[in-house]
RNA sequence: GGGCGGAUAGCUCAGUUGGAAGAGCGCUGCCCUUACAAGGCAGAGGUCACAGGUUCAAUCCCUGUUCCGCCUACCA
């Protein structure tokens, strides 16, 4: 190409441009600054060529706004047109700023604070506390925004309120991942000990546990940040202290022997619903059991789990089973072993109708074979270790044939299986193997294959807890909501099994018991360097170390090494955070809590103890209500986790488009039942809402110069009177639904309300007075603008904390800040029937016109002559009153006349519900796309008419249906008709107007 | 195996004491309109999963079926 054109197009390309980019800027500075600007720009030009000026970022980013500012979404942009720099951004609302900024204050001013002294009705919520070092997920941002909503909520509305925040210690968790670090040192917890080891966990939480905290201001919680608790805080480890102690002295505390669920790799029992359930591919393996007395005969029993056999301690079969009744009482030569063991009769144990209708029962490695084993009091034989590998000493024990032992030792389960499936294959007792879908248990936390582990471990005796809180839920005192959850809980809880509270880890509350050695000396077993007390040890429990023991009197004590479930303490959370058990002023004040919202996952693990443990310690309910919010998933509804890589990072989503315009999403979100899929999109269209209200804002500061004058509602114009009615009717709503929990309906109606109402409608109503210097109405427009505004920020502040903050500290008002301020409560004297009736007529009207531009083609911002009238007299007055507001809505004149009376030619008319609009139609313009429309209306008039008038036929439905409804038939069958006649004549005409 | 929930516009979801189907996003057309292009205006788009039943009238109530979620459970 050669090289003149190419630089002169350029040129003129970047000219273009250039004004382009001008005109926006000059419009968005006041006047002198413009014009310091235009004249630089000017000198700029002569000089000449302004991209020489430009290095290239500048150049590209000249080229691309001409482009994008038509399609494409940008930012917009301030520019400086000395340097092509952008500017701040000011049009647009930039919540970073604003957020840091009121976060901060809020804070410094101790608005969150609670004390109870306030005055009015206690309102309290306690968080679900967070694990310490966690941090900020989305669920987490869910679950606060909720909350942040309720209090800030309450609080406007004078409640004496406290957000209790706070963290939890996550016993297992936490260990895992400071025993992680650990082995990146080359280090482990026991080369460190104990006490050195819970002290490294102690850095960790101080160096990581504030994370979440921060994270949590950053979203602007209003929590009570003086109050902030910990599980193992002092005042709460002391809670923990003396529920476990009167537990255990009510009897509802005890030690014993059970098979529970062990985690082979954290080294610790696990609590039933610590575990979790999937379904995997397995077999289904037939091996053939001798008879003891007749090797000829066998009997067949099926097992998913071959390697557990050598641990059998009985067959079963049902008693009343033709096939095997006979073999009860006989035994069964044990394969791979030496053993033989007896064929019991279980009816509980054994289906007759699944695999082979005889059971291996195998006490110590599944849990209803351990119960099956207490029934026919059989030995309990473990042939899995601690670390669930193939345990040669449990093996011996269980008279495994040496050659076997050898082999499987210290195997895990995995790799013995298939050696253990050879062996019996090679003996020939392998009847058959035959696939199989079974549920295998895995640790929450790790993922681990859960095994049932025979072991000594604390637990609580549930059912005398359970018991009130069923009935709590049962008789109303706790309302859980969604309802449909009740029954799930109430299904748990009846239930209920007994709750194993010890886990084998170090960091935790420490199981308060004592052993003495010398009365305990065959109870207590140290092999390998690991020490076992076993399940007939006298424990000492006590709030405080037994200095002897109370028996023999020696000093030679040991502690039970075991700490509680985390759990144990969190079920403590409501109450203990507020000093029980001292019976402090906090106490007496905010117990029960008003609500406790959370998700579902820890309805059981957490909720249900809650109130188990606050309804035995406080007598009385945890809290009033228990508001159960959805699981946060993602586009695709698919579960968020780290490994599938598809987890939306609150923080990050608030830094791209603000913490507000998370929050909204949230709330608007929140239906109750169904799990929340969030794709940023919705955020983004949440955000641009943030920007819709900010301009609104900015609209009005524009036009606030100059008095205002209160009025009572009824002086007040047409367009205030009605977005008066409007605004009560909208704080009408938003409280009904907060007070039932439907963030979701509450962030509709303010987000229609605001856009869809007061900007699209009210503020387009009000310019005409707003722009006319000295108008007679200014002043009390004004007036009604700010009061509006004003309560409008109020109404949402709780749903959008930093924007409406922020706007209404720049607007005039009263007081401080909005986090104090009053919540708006509904007016009476606001209610406007009569305006909103005209308000419905007037965009019925201005929509009927705007739809008849668009037909006619004529652009925007053409001005146009048109005529409104109306079949009912008294609407066609109502279109008189409306006249002024009909023209400058409809860019136009309006001539309010009776359509007959209108001209005939050149005359677009569109018709519904009995009002008439006339549009001049122009000469040149292209009449298809209109008569078209009014084809369309006309088919869809007339199917809708056939119906009807089929219906008003039916002798049936004029017989049976209520008077009001056939009235309301007859009359639409009316204005159909009518509408109808004028449609029809309307497309005659315009097809005559075709023709010529 | 048991229980619960869901199926409504291309997508995400509201809704209905049973009596003319709604929103947001997306899509199409016109428009840089003195708050906002992160915008305005106007549109297109639905057999309310399927099959029966109750009713003058069903997207809504009842029964069954299919599909999808979740919870729960010891079928070895």
């Amino acid at each position: 190409m050669p090289r003149f054109p190419r630089r002169a197009l350029a040129r003129a390309f970047t000219r273009l441009t250039f004004f382009r980019c001008f005109f926006r800027v000059f419009r968005s500075f006041s006047r002198p600054r413009a014009m310091v600007l235009l004249q630089d720009v000017f000198d700029d030009l002569l000089v000449g060529d302004c991209i020489t000026h430009a290095s290239e970022g500048h150049k590209q980013r000249l080229m691309s706004f001409s482009v994008r500012s038509r399609h494409v979404k940008m930012p917009t942009a301030r520019w400086d047109l000395n340097s092509m720099a952008p500017l701040q951004l000011e049009k647009a609302y930039d919540p970073k700023a604003v957020e840091t900024r009121w976060s901060r204050e809020w804070l410094a001013r101790g608005y969150f604070h609670a004390s109870p002294e306030q005055p009015g009705q206690p309102y309290c919520i306690v968080i679900p506390p967070p694990n310490v070092t966690g941090s900020l997920h989305v669920g987490h941002a869910l679950n606060h925004s909720l909350q942040d909503i309720l209090i800030r909520w309450r609080r406007m509305q004078g409640r004496n309120t406290l957000w209790l925040p706070g963290t939890d210690h996550a016993g297992i968790a936490t260990q895992n991942v400071v025993e992680k670090q650990l082995m990146v040192e080359g280090l482990s917890r026991e080369s460190l000990g104990r006490e050195r080891f819970v002290e490294r966990v102690w850095q960790w939480k101080a160096t990581s546990g504030n994370t979440i905290v921060n994270q949590q201001k950053q979203l602007g919680e209003s929590c009570d940040w003086d109050r902030l608790r910990f599980t193992m805080d002092e005042g709460l480890s002391k809670a923990v202290l003396e529920v476990f102690v009167r537990l255990y002295e009510d009897g509802l505390i005890y030690r014993g022997e059970r098979l529970i669920n062990w985690c082979p790799r954290c080294l610790t029992a696990l609590s039933d619903i610590e575990v979790e359930h999937e379904d995997v591919k397995g077999k289904l393996y037939h091996i053939r059991y001798p008879l003891a007395d007749d090797p000829n005969s066998s009997l067949i029993v099926a097992t998913t789990r071959p390697e557990t056999m050598l641990g059998d301690t009985a067959v079963a079969v049902h008693p009343d089973d033709p096939r095997y009744r006979h073999l009860i009482g006989k035994k069964v030569r044990l394969p791979l072993t030496t053993r033989e063991i007896p064929i019991v009769g279980d009816s509980i144990l054994v289906d007759l109708e699944f695999g082979t209708g005889a059971v291996k029962i195998t006490p110590a490695h599944d849990f209803n074979d351990y119960e099956a084993g207490e029934r026919h009091k059989l030995p309990r034989l473990a042939v899995l270790d601690h670390i669930a590998l193939l345990d040669a000493a449990g093996m011996q024990r269980a008279a495994v044939e040496s050659s076997v032992i050898e082999m499987l030792r210290g195997l895990p389960v995995s790799k013995a299986r298939p050696k253990v499936e050879t062996l019996l294959r090679e003996q020939g007792v392998l009847e058959k193997t035959e696939d199989h879908k079974m549920a295998v248990g895995k640790c929450y936390r790790c993922k681990t294959v859960v095994e049932p582990y025979l072991s000594p471990q604390w637990f609580v005796d549930i059912k005398p807890l359970a018991e009130p809180a069923i009935k709590a839920v049962e008789d109303g005192r706790i309302r859980i909501i969604p309802e449909g959850w009740v029954n799930n809980y109430l299904g748990w809880m009846r239930d209920i099994k007994d709750w194993c509270i010890s886990r084998q880890i170090w960091w935790g509350h420490q199981i308060p018991a004592w052993y003495c050695l010398i009365c305990n000396s065959r109870q207590i077993i140290t092999t390998d360097g690991r020490t076992t007390i076993l399940q007939n040890a006298i424990p000492i429990v006590s709030k405080s170390a037994p200095t002897r023991c109370p028996v023999c009197h020696s000093q030679e004590l040991i502690r039970d090494p075991d700490v509680l479930d985390t759990w144990f303490s969190s079920a403590l959370w409501p109450f203990s955070t507020l000093g029980w058990p001292e019976q402090t002023q906090e106490l007496k004040t905010y117990y029960p809590t008003s609500v406790l919202v959370t998700g579902l996952d820890i309805l059981f693990f957490w909720v249900a103890r809650m109130i188990m443990m606050g309804l035995k310690f406080m007598g009385d309910v945890p809290f009033k209500d228990v508001y159960i919010h959805a699981l946060v998933r993602d586009a695709e509804g698919q579960k968020m986790s780290k490994s599938k890589g598809n987890v939306i990072d609150p923080l990050h989503v608030m830094d791209q488009f603000g913490t507000d315009a998370l929050r909204f999403t949230l709330a608007s979100m929140a239906s109750p039942g169904r799990d929340i899929k969030l794709a940023e999109e919705r955020i983004e269209g949440y955000r641009n809402f943030a920007n819709k209200i900010w301009n609104a804002a900015r609209f009005a500061l524009m036009y606030l110069d100059g008095p205002r004058t209160a009025l009572p509602p009824m002086q007040r114009t047409f367009p205030d009177r009605w977005i008066l009615s409007r605004l009560a009717h909208t704080i009408r709503a938003v409280t009904v639904e907060l007070e039932s929990y439907r963030f979701d309906r509450a962030a509709t109606v303010l987000y229609q309300f605001i856009w869809h109402e007061y900007c699209d409608w009210y503020l387009e109503l009000i310019k005409p007075v707003l722009q006319t210097p000295e108008h007679p109405d200014g002043a009390i427009t004004r007036h009604t603008l700010v009061e509006t505004l004003e309560t409008t920020m109020r109404l949402m502040h709780p749903f959008m904390p930093f924007i409406t903050e922020e706007i209404w500290q720049t607007i005039p008002h009263q007081g401080d800040s909005i986090v104090v301020q009053k919540y708006p409560a509904s007016d009476e004297g606001w209610s406007a029937p009569d305006a909103e009736q005209h308000f419905a007529l007037l965009e019925q009207t201005v929509g009927l016109v705007r739809t008849g531009r668009a037909l006619l083609n004529y652009p925007p911002g053409q001005q146009i002559p048109f005529h409104v009238g109306h079949d009912a007299p008294n609407r066609q007055n109502q279109l008189h009153e409306l006249q002024r507001h009909l023209a400058h809505l409809s860019r136009g004149t309006a001539d309010v006349s009776p359509p007959r009376d209108w001209p005939t030619a050149r005359l677009l008319r569109l018709v519904t519900e009995g009002l008439s609009v006339g549009i001049i139609v122009a000469e040149d313009v292209d009449l298809k796309k209109a008569i078209d429309r009014l084809a369309k209306q006309l088919t869809e008039t007339d199917k809708e008419l056939h119906r009807i008038s089929g219906k008003l036929k039916n002798a049936e439905f004029v017989s049976k249906a209520p008077p009001d409804v056939i009235v309301e038939h007859q009359e639409r069958v009316q204005t159909l008709s009518r509408d109808r006649a004028l449609l029809a004549n309307s497309e005659q005409q315009l097809r005559a107007m075709l023709a010529t």
